[in-house]
DNA sequence: ATGCCGGGTACGACCCGA
């Protein structure tokens, strides 16, 4: 089965780009972030009409994320266990019954955090430790767990084509880092990094020329719990979406598992 | 460093992203 994940940016502006790529990659599951649109408003007919069950979490004008599969989940959860006051729409989870075994999937938009100075950054920084919480009491369960989605972490030097610009920016900072690492001393494995050393990056900002100079980071990950990487077959990055008209600043990660979907 | 682009809201400029 292939797993993608995506910052669609908008989901109403990327409709006909999302279709046009479901149609040509066929995906199994399908993570998105930044939908910016309310359940109620969220566009269905089409994506359904591809044979996708859809889960989302979602808000008006900012932040949300879906889940689509080739098959229905079993149960839905909404809310990113840790504080109940939490309004935004970062975390949607799906979990399917499979032969044998149990998949649960994540779509995450963790927090940007900038301006760092501001309250947008302990917050990320709360959100990322909530996460975690959620990934430990999970890993108890030893079932195939995938956290999917934009993280806001540019894990080391190598995900930057310029690191130096980023050294005082949220993706950036130690603490953030750390936070990543501790995730993935858990157990979980950084998809794209176990399987390439090859610099690639999955965001490339609109301004400035970015995408021309190739200007970019890499920020949008696929986690493995431990059940999960056993059976990873191979990760890709797919470049060619950011040249495609009306682009998101992001583009899909891909992830193959040696699993029947 | 800021906000050069782009989306959303709402219809005139704002906020927000990374």
């Amino acid at each position: 089965m292939k797993i993608a994940t995506w910052n669609v940016a908008g989901i109403r502006a990327r409709l006909p780009n999302l279709i046009k790529w479901l149609k040509n990659e066929q995906p199994d599951i399908v993570c998105l972030q930044e939908t910016k649109i309310v359940n109620e408003l969220f566009p269905r007919s089409m994506i359904e009409g591809l044979g996708y069950s859809i889960a989302c979490s979602g808000q008006k004008s900012f932040n949300g994320v879906a889940i689509l599969a080739k098959k229905s989940p079993d149960e839905t959860i909404t809310k990113l266990p840790g504080d109940e006051n939490d309004e935004q729409a970062r975390f949607v989870e799906a979990v399917f019954s499979l032969n044998k075994t149990i998949l649960r999937v994540v779509s995450l938009y963790c927090p940007n955090g900038n301006p760092t100075e501001s309250a947008k950054f302990p917050y990320k920084l709360n959100w990322m430790e909530r996460l975690y919480q959620y990934a430990k009491s999970n890993l108890n369960h030893e079932e195939m767990l995938i956290l999917a989605g934009d993280f806001n972490v540019i894990p080391s030097p190598v995900d930057a084509r310029y690191p130096q610009q980023w050294v005082k920016d949220a993706l950036f900072l130690p603490q953030t880092r750390q936070s990543f690492f501790k995730l993935c001393n858990l157990g979980f494995v950084d998809a794209i990094r176990a399987s390439t050393d090859d610099p690639s990056y999955t965001f490339w900002d609109f301004q400035s020329g970015a995408w021309a100079k190739n200007n970019g980071i890499r920020i949008d990950h696929v986690m493995l719990s431990p059940r999960a990487s056993d059976i990873l077959k191979g990760t890709s990055i797919q470049k060619d979406l950011r040249g495609w008209e009306k682009p998101s600043d992001h583009v899909p990660v891909w992830v193959h598992l040696d699993l029947d979907f």
